[in-house]
DNA sequence: AATGAATGAGTATTCATTCAT
DNA sequence: GATGAATGAATACTCATTCAT
């Protein structure tokens, strides 16, 4: 990647972090780069070329948080750090989790990047693992694994949207209590 | 309200359902009504007006589903046409589902219309209700009715809002009856 | 007139006076009184016809202003009480003083209603009555009262247009005292 | 300023000058240009920077119009050329006399933009330095040197815009020449 | 005497993109 | 690798006025 093409990514990430991917236009990341407009085009097909990569980055950013988690050298460990890091994500990295996570499949004219689909993936198969290794560990009772993958990232999704949309009203250390608490119950329900 | 007042809500909503809120321009209706732009605004004040009417319509069909739970005899009859009604909800009207309870708060310029944040809050009583209800009738063990009720509707929209965004694969049967078993899931483990 | 004319006329006066011309809008008017639009078109041709019925008004008031200062005795009452009602009616009726006498002709779309002419007129008659008399009463020296007039006219007119168009910085009081002083030297000049 | 940029405020001041800055609009400068509407914003950031350039001209040329009058070699000849050249401007470039002199100051939704005010210093700052001189040079009597120079331009400004507003009837020529017999009269009683 | 409905022309501005250079 | 110039389609909204009832 050339050093052009990566400082219109960069500006272009500036802005989608403040305005969100509705106030990022061509021509807002050309000024911030301070070339023309046109010039974009030399480096991408087109405005959804550099929101994909861009969003690449989040992808990569996501994968950061869940990859501290495996540090902790303990089943149990692994399981809260995971659960904590998809919350930090959240909580930090807002406009990214939105895009990741909640944007409606509509936002992409034909189809999402593959990127974005795969993201998804790796984000299950990851949750999967911690469920198999914690069923073999005997934290959750035997069941089928990805069955209760979707119960824990649906309930961490729901808390996370929810707050984020403004319909849970907590401040964010409130949330985030209220997030390991409702964790806390889930783990135990399936133990 | 008047039968071309009501075209122009059924023309909106239409293109709504479609093309969803981003989509929705006073130059769409009025084509579709088969009248110039200008004539819609002898019917509503701005765009605003058309767009609040036209969610409170949506509210209005949300409340009809959890209202036809209610007629359920039981405690436990209430409780599981509540989560079914919800789920109908969300399947069968997706883009109402949306805005009611995934858009983000900034779609809205100002601050959401009122009947949008009661809505939130009316839903919300309603499921703080069947809690209440079940807790007495002892399906459910003693707790904060509040907090259980996040962790169900957590889970519901989590489910829904991964499925409805595309990042949950499945027919809309597969899906109803994964939301079923999870739901089921869910209450066995609050009880 | 009918009551309905004179209430229409009442309303499009006060918008007029807090929006001014440009602010008057036939839609304003209405809303104002209380009625349709079209109703408007009832009881005046057109928005031209309103607003020049509307100015007569001004006119009305304006003269009342300079009448007031034919009851002084003298001929230096009157003269001296003259260009008070000058600039009383100026800085207390500024919107009308503005379209009586700032307002570009072109204003108007085909050629300013006959009474505006006459109006202009009137007062420039006035004032030519107070020159000779004051040449008759040996105040000012003799001299073609018509332009002596003129000169009056144009140094009163100078200082209003220039203070209300924000171009001479003053308070209202501290303009008047300079408006005074200004005249002053002026008949003091023609003496 | 490239040639597109002059041929925009060239079109611009055309079509200001004939039907002033109410009629001035992006669509009719854009027809008289030859391009579409959305080309001018390539060359201006929106429609008040058309303006205020166009604008800008108006004060320069202005300015020019008195420059002029400093070339001549005594005081009265600058005194008596700088009232030429302020009723030469009116009478030849009667659009923007009217912008600079005579707009009432709401015209500008914010605020007038710098050089209008600075202009309107600076033309006022010229003939402060006209009377001083003629002070000096003994044509004048002492007095307040700012006091005399607001009564000359009220003189000025208020023959002009009663002229220019249609008030005082009279052809160009007759009306130069009243100009001229006025200002002499002032002078004189200054003396 | 008044209304509801509608119209066409108009306002400034933003957007992603294309083209020739 | 980049630019200047331009485009067409959009956006929401306001205005004075007309017409049939």
């Amino acid at each position: 990647m050339s050093d052009q093409t990566a400082r219109i990514l960069s500006s272009a990430r500036d802005i989608y972090l403040e305005e969100g991917l509705q106030g990022l236009s061509m021509r807002k990341i050309a000024a911030k780069v301070g070339v023309s407009a046109t010039a974009l085009y030399r480096h991408f097909d087109n405005k959804e070329a550099i929101v994909a990569e861009m969003l690449e980055e989040g992808f990569r950013i996501f994968g950061r948080y869940l990859y501290m988690a495996l540090r902790e050298p303990t089943v149990e460990g692994r399981m809260r750090a995971s659960g904590q890091a998809y919350v930090s994500f959240a909580l930090e990295q807002p406009k990214y989790y939105e895009t990741i996570f909640m944007s409606p499949t509509e936002t992409w004219a034909e189809q999402p990047p593959e990127s974005h689909i795969e993201g998804g993936m790796a984000t299950f198969q990851f949750l999967v693992d911690r469920v198999k290794e914690g069923m073999d560990a005997g934290i959750f009772r035997k069941d089928d694994p990805e069955d209760v993958a979707v119960t824990i990232w649906a309930q961490s999704h729901g808390l996370v949207s929810l707050y984020l949309t403004g319909r849970i009203e907590a401040t964010e250390a409130e949330f985030r209590e209220m997030y390991l608490r409702h964790s806390a119950r889930l783990i135990e329900g399936l133990g």
